[in-house]
DNA sequence: GCGACATTTGAGACTGAGTATCAGGAAGGG
DNA sequence: CCCTTCCTGATACTCAGTCTCAAATGTCGC
């Protein structure tokens, strides 16, 4: 369950371990706040590691479900940002002044979702929630 | 309250109401569905507007209000989608199929969100629900 | 209507995130 | 080791959105 080792994540996902992978795998798990692709791409570049092989790894790290991707909010809404996270929700409170970035455990509001959904006669197959806001520590 | 004439919407937010303008509050409010600033900008081409002209009547609009700017489902998560909308909510039902947009009206979910931020000491300043799957026709 | 003046416009150059390509390089199984 | 397969990084590319600036246009007082 921990996941905490570059190896290990790149074992568990079936795929092969190589040193720029495990370089980037580190980069982003080290952080406990969400880090933009640009940072990542600008530190590991230093390391000889390229543009593309930051972009694909986080891709299949996405896509296997270990990091999320959600909106920063870093000029505009351009950039996104990735971070560890559970594979299946995307609800984050993001703080407008620090940065910090929390989960919601929300079951009941999937389920609120859910049925809001189906009361538009829409079948739901993913949702995302955003909560813009500022944190107890930034009031 | 109407706001239904391009005219008007420049009136009220004293914008000099130029030809450009014109067209494009006339092409993104006779949509009821989004449209991308891509598409909008190849139609609006075609009669001389530019780019840039496109994209700064939007963004007038956007700040003003008057139109709400979505995540939309084209490739990834790219290109914006523009809607007429009411300004405070962002609310959305996408249809993967089709893409059609509805507007979810949830005061409640709002309610919802907004002690889910409390419960996290967090004090709520916006928030953003999309929720993705099919529509009834494309069951 | 007309002219002065500020605002707006559009062509085109620019930025910056993300993608495509592809020859060379590394991983890993035998 | 060796061979196959997968991975990598340099580079070029795409494409949304921004910037710039000279030319065009709306506004308003006359
Ligand atoms: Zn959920
Ligand atoms: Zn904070
Ligand atoms: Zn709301
Ligand atoms: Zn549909």
């Amino acid at each position: 369950m921990s996941l905490r080792s570059a190896s290990a994540v790149l074992d568990r996902l079936d795929l092969r371990s190589t040193s720029a992978r495990r370089a980037v795998i580190t980069a982003v798990l080290s952080r406990s706040q969400p880090v933009t692709a640009r940072e990542l791409v600008a530190r590991l570049a230093r390391r000889g590691i390229g543009r593309a092989t930051v972009f694909r790894t986080l891709d299949l790290l996405v896509r296997a479900g270990v990091l999320s991707r959600i909106h920063g909010i870093e000029g505009g809404e351009r950039c996104f940002h990735y971070t560890r996270c559970a594979p299946e929700h995307h609800h984050h409170l993001v703080c407008r002044a620090c940065g910090k970035v929390e989960e919601i455990d929300a079951r009941r509001l999937d389920a609120r979702l859910d049925s809001v959904a189906r009361g538009h006669g829409f079948r739901a197959l993913s949702h995302a929630v955003e909560i813009q806001g500022l944190c107890q520590d930034c009031h």
